[in-house]
DNA sequence: GACATTGTCTACCATTTGGTAGGGGCTCGC
DNA sequence: GCGAGCCCCTACCAAATGGTAGACAATGTC
C-alpha cells in the first residue's frame, strides 16, 4: 500500500487516486469511494482539487515526475550498448512490481484520450527525447539493429507495458502467475528484447 | 463504418455497441447514446439485450468468433516457419485497419476485469491453444528461438496489440501517422518480430 | 479578545444512467 | 377479421455521481 499514515491529506488523496485510477479506472473510481477509503468526505477532496479532472491531472503530473526520475536514474547508471536498454527495462520492472498502479495509470490515460494524455506526454517529452537520442546513438554505433529509433522505442514500450499490465491476457495464454513463473517471464522477456534489437 | 443499413435491428445494435465499447469504452458509452446513433430508443436495445452487460457479452461473443475466423484462415493459408507468424500478423493488421474497434474491444475487455474477460478467453481458448501448439512446433523444429511458447505468444500479443491500438503513445514518440508512416511502421514491426523470434 | 485563514464537515442539488411498466402498431396464420 | 406474437415506443423511477453552499472548529495574529 502506498498510503502513508503521516502524509498530508493532499498527498494521501493523490496516493489513493493513483491507486484507484490506475487499477480500477477513472470512471470506475467515484470520489465518494476514494473518500471512504481515506476516511474523509468527498468534499475534502474537492477542497484540495477543484474537480475530479483536476485530481487526475495532478496524479498524472506527479506520476510523470516520478517516472522520469526512475527512468533517468536507470539510463545514467546503465552500462553500454544493449545492456543500457536492459538496465532501463530492469528498472521499469522493479518499479512496476513496487507500484503497479503507475503503469496502469499510463494505460488509463492513453485510453481516456488526448485531453488527459496531452498533459502526460508533454511532461514525459524530455524523457522520451533522451530515450530516442540514446537509441539513435546505439544504432549509429551499430550496436543494435538499424531502423527508426522512435519506432523501435514505440515497439519496446508496447511490449513491456503490455506484459507488465495485461495479467488477464497472460492467464489466457496459460502463463503461470506464480513467483517462479514471473521470474521466468522476466528472463524470457529480456531475451526477447535482446534478440529483437540485436544488430544483424 | 460498420453499421449496415439493411441489417436487422439486433445486428445494428451489436455493430454500434462494438464501435462504442471498442473506441470510447464501456462505461463511457451510454445506452442512450448508442440508441441515438442508431435512431432508436434505449428501450429497444433493452428489448434485444436484457442489460448493458448482456449486450457487452453478446458483442464479445460475436467478436471472438470473427477473430477466430480471421486467425484460423491466416494460420491455414500461411507459409512455413517464421513466415507463418508473419502471415498471421499481416492478417491481424489488415483486419485491424478495417475494423479498428475490435482490437480496442480486446483492450477494453481486459481492462474491465475477469468478469467479462473470462467469457472472451473461454471463447478464444481453442484459437490460443492452436497458436501455442503451432509455436511449439516451430520451436521444436528449431526454426525459431527456444523458450516457452506461451510466453513468446504473450509477448507478441502485447507488442502487436499495443502498436495497433496505442496511437496516443506513438504520437508521443514522434511516430508519423501518415499513410507512408504507417507502412513503414508495419515494415519495421515485422522486422522487429522476425528478429525477436529468430533462431539463435 | 477580535479576526482572518485553513481544513474538514453536513446538507443539498442537478444530471446522468441503467432499468421497469406497460401501451400500441404491424404482420401472419386461420 | 381477428387473436398472437413480434417489435418499438412513451413515461417513469431509483441510484449514483460530480459539484455547490455554507457551518464549524482549530490555529495563529494583532
Amino acid at each position: 500500500m502506498t498510503v502513508v499514515a503521516g502524509a498530508t491529506t493532499r498527498d494521501r488523496i493523490l496516493d489513493a487516486a493513483l491507486l484507484g485510477f490506475g487499477t480500477r479506472g477513472y470512471e470506475a473510481t467515484a470520489l465518494d469511494t476514494l473518500a471512504a477509503e481515506l476516511g474523509i468526505r468527498k468534499q475534502t477532496i474537492l477542497y484540495w482539487f477543484a474537480s475530479k479532472e483536476a485530481l487526475l491531472d495532478a496524479v498524472v503530473e506527479r506520476s510523470a515526475i516520478e517516472l522520469s526520475g526512475v527512468f533517468d536514474a536507470a539510463l545514467a547508471s546503465g552500462g553500454i550498448g544493449v545492456d543500457r536498454i536492459e538496465a532501463v527495462m530492469r528498472a521499469v520492472f522493479r518499479y512496476a512490481s513496487r507500484r503497479p498502479q503507475l503503469l496502469g495509470l499510463l494505460r488509463e490515460v492513453e485510453r481516456l484520450g488526448p485531453s488527459s494524455a496531452a498533459g502526460l506526454s508533454r511532461r514525459l517529452q524530455p524523457m522520451i527525447d533522451r530515450a530516442v537520442r540514446s537509441v539513435d546513438n546505439l544504432m549509429q554505433a551499430k550496436v543494435i539493429r538499424q531502423g527508426d529509433p522512435r519506432l523501435l522505442l514505440s515497439f519496446l514500450y508496447s511490449t513491456i507495458l503490455g506484459v507488465a499490465t495485461d495479467l488477464q491476457a497472460q492467464r489466457a495464454f496459460g502463463v503461470p502467475t506464480t513467483q517462479a513463473g514471473l521470474r521466468r517471464l522476466r528472463r524470457e522477456l529480456f531475451a526477447f528484447v535482446r534478440a529483437a534489437v540485436a544488430a544483424t
